[in-house]
DNA sequence: AACAGTTACCTGCCCGAACAAGTAAATACC
DNA sequence: GGTATTTACTTGTTCGGGCAGGTAACTGTT
């Protein structure tokens, strides 16, 4: 909504220095709408790095962080607890039970549903899990104060609550 | 790294209202990292959502915008301006060739490589991919003013700081 | 009991993303 | 010149994610 320079090489429209960072153009509307993508990839690249030497993919870890707290789920409840895609749950729950960290078992009451539960070798990797997570709590909140920790967390959260608004309202467009 | 309740039902353990969120518990260590990754979910959708009405994919409006900005560019340049994957970037053109939105030509210097360049066709969108950018702008800093945004940018950028001298500084041990 | 409608789950298809391997061309070095 | 390395790109695989469609089971109504 900006730059009419339709093929000026560089030219830092920014305030200050963007150049550390990837993309330095093509931002020009949504500064903040680009940071977050940006530091999405990353967060998520290191969230998948850490996870892999686990033996688990990048998403499989909610799935397992809720069995274990919550014990056995039907598919449908892991669905809304991760704000999740059935078919997408399909697939991780097989590739999973394939991985032997999860157990399906017919559900007593319900002869469409299953229950998910966690297998004992799985509860080995509960440490695990957790302790990769305040590793990357750790290296991404690296030099930040406890307060300023609290106002990241409420500035991301604020972020989260203006986008889960304007998904209910249908006053806007965007869910249409 | 907490709560041995290994059944509890609920139980609120955040600070205060966490209720809106998606995953209440599991998120225990990490607050951050999850807020994270449920802003960006979020955001995703969001983006996913506008730009399919025009007709690209997540991902492929940056390399449009790159392409319309600088012109023809190789793959590797696109790499390496999206900080990509070079077998996602192949894929990536060839849909975007596919679509009509890219046209392939010889380097006339580098006979391995291909220049990539915006069609005709393309460049109908490019106001609309930047209006949908602006638009998701102000969807996700919607009750922000100018001094919050800035505000909410540098914090975004700082965390990202963080991950980036993570993955550099061989001192820590993601990236192994 | 018979119907429609909903729910739980599965499958196929397409996309981006990351990893691994491989081909061909360009470049560096001897 | 000839060989080794780097570079540009492609393909295959696996994964999460979204969409569409399909089946079986449950539920509410008539």
């Amino acid at each position: 909504m900006a730059e009419p320079a339709p093929q000026a090489g560089r030219e830092p429209t920014g305030t200050a220095q963007e150049a550390s960072v990837p993309v330095p153009a093509a931002a020009g509307g949504g500064p903040i709408s680009h940071a977050i993508f940006r530091l999405a990839r990353l967060h998520r690249m290191f969230a998948g790095q850490l996870l892999r030497r686990i033996g688990l993919h990048p998403g499989q870890e909610l799935v397992m962080m809720h069995l274990w707290e919550l014990g056995p789920q039907r598919q449908t409840d892991l669905v809304r607890l991760l704000d999740s895609d059935a078919a997408t749950m399909t697939r991780t729950v097989q590739r999973l039970e394939q991985a032997g960290f999860v157990r399906r078992r017919p559900s007593p009451t319900d002869k469409r549903a299953s229950l998910i539960e966690p297998t004992a070798a799985s509860h080995a990797l509960r440490r695990e899990v957790e302790e990769a997570w305040s590793r990357l709590e750790d290296l991404v909140a690296a030099d930040l104060t406890d307060d300023e920790r609290a106002a990241a967390l409420h500035t991301l959260e604020r972020l989260e609550q203006n986008l889960l608004r304007a998904a209910d309202d249908p006053a806007g467009a965007p869910p249409e």
